[in-house]
DNA sequence: CACTGCCATACCTCAAAAGTATGAAATCTA
DNA sequence: TAGATTTCATACTTTTGAGGTATGGCAGTG
């Protein structure tokens, strides 16, 4: 079978047509040089090499040899290189997922703007789906990291990187009483009679619960008459005026004309995160990377946006 | 140094995803297959493997290496077969010249269009120049085959083939006095008092000798007025009245409507061979192709043009 | 015609790859 | 939960073959 040392050997040949001057450069003495293209003509069955008087030169049948090996020898030498940047998580390839909530944050498709950017080698594929969905490709390995916002009930296996915190609003329909007074906060117990719309409890445990506990906090158990399967469809639902909801702040950018969003006064804990979960065991090198930019990002948006917080 | 030994070996394990099964494939035991694993790994200094309970899984940096040597490795299993092409002459290069006397042989197109459409795998150059030239380039192996009129005398280490001999017509100006009976012969004495325009002896000196020895026979020297560089020249300065010349039967097609050709009777000597010149030593595997391409064009070309000779 | 330069051959040495035997860890099963 | 089974890892031995040294043989060259 051929071997890249005796291809090695070829090459370094055919470039000095002198099988002295070639062991020469290959660090070895002329006897194995000639034995080893020997054993390749026998092998191939084909005269390789023109014995001249003064040297050797290629046949025909070598000069094809002689282009193969130069390719395969190019390449076989960049291997290491190639091997060492997919271990950086320079190349190769990541899953991404992330919630509908989440992919409405603008910090996540900065992120993932940035990342495309820094990281070309890398081939990034997204999927957008519930919580639960995205934890169990995490575990299952068809994915390498999510974006999500509820704080994933303790998933063994799984780390999570709290990376931003962003205050919820109540999101009220045009013409509701409470609308009136848009610019100033809202006390949590001012909604205790209101019809409440939430999403789903079994697509995303966290949210759900943050705000019935903050609910619970301020005296009240909030009447949820309709339940969404996604945020969106919750927007929808107020914007008819079938109830109100409480939503993390990045929504105001959904609702147009048809809802007005409100701030909360008194309740601290009424904050939606966002959240970076990853695989604790085998971990894409690339999420690696992933994070160290995540967190590079970090201050320089955390900053940007304080002010209109 | 990575060998193509362990690519496989790589591929293999990366394939069955468990050790022992594929050091079964490989024909090998589990321990050297597991050290040679541990073995890339150490000179990769890069985790390749996941090692899980049952078996083990590429990691990114594996997938990578998958990749790279699932090409490095076809590529190599192609060798084999490109050089033995090669040595068939199925592929390669070859550098074919002709002069230009040749080159107005339909035979000569004919072969090199057969050649191509045969052999695409084959590079062919195509050079045209004097027989001298030509010569000096097959023995310098910047050629290696041509085709040539002249009997090119003797030169060592030349190979030569005859494919075909052609008569020689005489080539007069419209309005000569000999050009009246165009369809009838002519004899060679008839031309004794002629001016003759030969191409010039030292380009190629086959077909001079063959006229002057002609001549000689025929009881006359030629009184050769003008040597012209090529034989096109040749043909114009008898198109411009300076004279005449004998040339290839395959001539007619130049000339046009300056130029009437007659046939020669009597000296079966006056024809023009067409051959095939070629390395006797370090010939070019493709040469013998094309080789056994012209013997075998060669019986259906002498048939379809015999009845018009 | 002796000399020099090169490739080829014969024989020896040694390193590294493969084999054998066995251990260790983790899952599966009764 | 204990034992059986599966599977990768390690220790030690054997063997293959790549490389080294010495030398021969063949051609050009001064």
């Amino acid at each position: 079978m051929i071997d890249l040392r005796r291809l090695r050997a070829f090459v370094a040949l055919a470039e000095e047509g002198h099988v002295t001057r070639a062991a020469e450069r290959l660090g070895m003495q002329q006897p194995p040089l000639t034995r080893l293209l020997q054993g390749l003509e026998a092998e191939l069955s084909v005269l390789l090499m023109h014995r001249l008087p003064r040297g050797v030169r290629p046949t025909e049948a070598g000069k094809v040899l002689l282009d193969e090996a130069r390719l395969i020898l190019a390449r076989a030498d960049g291997v290491a290189d190639r091997v060492h940047r997919a271990a950086r998580g320079e190349e190769g390839s990541l899953a991404i997922g992330f919630t509908s909530s989440a992919a409405l944050h603008p910090f996540v498709p900065k992120v993932l703007r940035a990342f495309r950017e820094s990281l070309p080698g890398v081939e990034v594929s997204l999927e957008e789906a519930g919580t639960a969905e995205l934890v169990e490709g995490l575990v299952h390995e068809r994915l390498d990291a999510a974006f999500v916002r509820s704080p994933v009930g303790r998933t063994p296996g799984l780390r999570i990187d709290a990376l931003l915190e962003e205050p919820m609003l109540v999101a009220l329909p045009v013409g509701h009483r409470l609308a009136k007074k848009a610019a100033s906060r809202l006390l949590l117990t001012e909604l205790a009679m209101e019809p409440f719309i939430l999403y789903r409890r079994t697509a995303g445990p966290g949210l759900y619960d943050t705000i019935v506990m903050a609910c619970r906090e301020a005296g009240f158990s909030p009447r949820v008459t309709q339940e969404a399967p996604r945020l969106t469809a919750t927007l929808s639902l107020v914007a008819a005026g079938f109830g109100i909801s409480l939503v993390p702040a990045s929504m105001q950018r959904l609702g147009g004309e048809d809802i007005v969003y409100r701030a909360v006064a008194g309740s601290s804990k009424l904050v939606a995160p966002l959240l970076l979960a990853m695989r604790q065991t085998h971990p894409a090198p690339a999420v690696a990377q992933l994070r160290s930019l995540v967190q590079r990002m970090l201050p320089a948006y955390q900053v940007s946006t304080e002010p209109s917080q």
